[in-house]
DNA sequence: CAGCTACTTTACCTTTCAGTTAATTAACCG
DNA sequence: CGGTTAATTAACTGAAAGGTAAAGTAGCTG
């Protein structure tokens, strides 16, 4: 049960994260907090696609939206972002070991070249 | 140029990720190489969806599949994964630092419960 | 060669996604 | 109050995702 929300919980965060457009705005979001228009800025865009991508983060858990007059402030929200990192730290050994790989490669090579 | 390359890169790997069936294939291909229909064992979904599955997981780079007789034998491939964990690694301070504010609140708490 | 096994391709369907314009809500400001 | 600003909702469109069944390909095997 609590399984398969994580796994739709993840669902979701990559998602949100498999957006180009959702990433830059987490990236403006990673140095201080922002309203819509603010992140709206570097994209050609309407304002309603703007406003989706907002949601999607938001959604996804990766923002937080307050209300300060008329605007929606911004702030990114970390605990989504940690659990892609620990997703992808059991992996970890796969790009160690091929690393490992690549390097061995390497030192055959060089070792090849002394040798000749 | 490059960084337009490397962003579509990134759309595509967190969009193979979001899908927790696509997820599981790389789980089991992190315990080893395995063909197309040991990879389908687990799901209860016809071979052709189990064969997009594996070729969006290809077409991201995340695994590679190779031919021996009839069978397509997959690998899994770190190089995407380590990019994600690049990304992300960008954030870290966020999370860090929200931890930090959780810990000061506990702390707080604690502290209050002392001061009974 | 005939037939089985392991996949993939094709053609199709339904749902979701990313975008649009136009209308709506909500709060401020003169 | 009337207008302006900030943002969302509604309604629509085209393209992509995720699935299916049926047909096709390729390599073994008896």
């Amino acid at each position: 049960m609590i399984a398969v929300l994580d796994e739709d919980r993840l669902d979701q965060t990559f998602a949100a994260l498999s957006n180009s457009t959702r990433r830059k705005m987490l990236q403006r979001l990673s140095k201080g907090a922002a309203t819509v228009s603010e992140l709206a800025v570097p994209f050609e865009m309407s304002m309603p696609a703007i406003s989706k991508h907002v949601r999607v983060l938001e959604q996804a858990g990766l923002i937080r939206q307050s209300r300060r007059a008329q605007y929606r402030p911004c702030t990114i929200q970390a605990a989504p972002l940690n659990e892609v990192v620990e997703w992808t730290e059991q992996y970890r050994h796969i790009w160690e070991t091929s690393f490992d790989r690549l390097h061995s490669y390497i030192n055959e090579i060089e070792q090849a070249k002394e040798d000749k």
